[in-house]
DNA sequence: ATTATTACTTGCCAATTGGTAAGTATTGCC
DNA sequence: GGCAATACTTACCAATTGGCAAGTAATAAT
């Protein structure tokens, strides 16, 4: 029996098509529920990672801080998504980056030791684990040709057209970093887009 | 007995450390060895990646084309390097990027079908490919930063100074979209540069 | 060797983005 | 409700980068 309060999570390994359901179920009692209130932290910098978490509400956001210590939005996490930092969490190294709850958030977790067991029992959730990270990769790539190829007003547009939620959650200077710019910059160009 | 012509590809593996000899020794085998002469491909866009290759020798370009059609350099790589790309060649689907030779070049390669039979006949093996996939994500991260967060002409003295090689081997146009900028823009910073 | 192609540089000017600082609006807190 | 802190906008000017076009240098092809 599935635990009716564990559907995101259930539809979380059933979205990606690699897992049976009865390898879902076995996996499903590994994860514990997590609470973050608004401005806490899921990972903090010089930590190591613990937790592979999905979320079911609320929303997140990753940062680290640059060369002159300012700080940059490296990533925005919303409901039904995986929160997770690979290296910190994979290399049991320190993380350079930090999680943070934008808003009171609810998610389930599992432990790096609770997963390598997952893996190591089934072949089909090793795969899935795989494409998990696979794709993660991906997009990464993805963002990264989206920095270079396209000026910030383009920029702007894709985010809002692609993740409307992050303008609902996130002030606008955090925006601004993970577009690339200055929170300046980003005015200025929600200006000159409201005239159109 | 360690074939001495795979002796690149056996300090692949050892490096990072989370392989005994013996499992080393069993990999070797199914790696075969690969001729690419200069402009040829290891990968097209459009196809399917089926190559997991180690480079000996030579240097390679991974590249694609941005909205306008230009084309943009997404890596470069050399000896002893890995040539991936994971979402084409894990997930089987048609690659968004090219890898091409920019000079004659003889590596190792393995099929998708064989490296998943060492993922699954080894659990250290299986660490090994995930270790190899996690650095590869933490690398792409750090690019991102480096991207967002330095101006060009830092981007380029970092780059000349951790990669002075990919200066000897690539034209700068391929160097320039590597690093975000145009072939123009680059000259003009060689030339600041220089100056100091 | 000559020619054609490609690589690289330079100068000019335009477009984009940043930095600073001030002002307004909003939010959180007591 | 009132105050303080934070978020956001705007205006000014400076710095960075791009686009085009012409020129030189180097490389490849015949």
């Amino acid at each position: 029996m599935i635990d009716p309060s564990k559907a995101i999570l259930f539809s979380f390994f059933q979205k990606h098509g690699l897992l049976a359901t009865s390898v879902i179920e076995e996996a499903l009692p590994c994860f514990e529920e997590k609470e973050l209130y608004k401005h806490s932290f899921l990972l903090r910098e010089g930590s190591v990672s613990n937790e592979y978490m999905i979320l079911e509400t609320g929303f997140l956001r990753a940062f680290t801080h640059d060369t002159e210590g300012a700080d940059v939005t490296t990533n925005f996490y919303g409901p039904g998504g995986l929160v997770l930092e690979p290296a910190s969490f994979f290399h049991r190294t320190p993380s350079r980056e930090n999680i943070q709850a934008l808003t009171d958030s609810r998610g389930w977790v599992i432990t790096f030791e609770k997963l390598n067991m997952l893996f190591h029992a089934h072949p089909a959730f090793r795969e899935f684990g795989r494409s998990v990270l696979v794709k993660g990769f991906a997009a990464l790539k993805e963002r990264m040709l989206f920095m270079i190829n396209e000026k910030a007003e383009q920029r702007y547009l894709l985010l809002l057209q692609n993740n409307p939620d992050i303008f609902q959650q996130a002030p606008l200077k955090h925006i601004a970093t993970y577009l690339g710019i200055t929170d300046t910059s980003l005015s200025r160009i929600r200006k000159e887009v409201a005239k159109k």
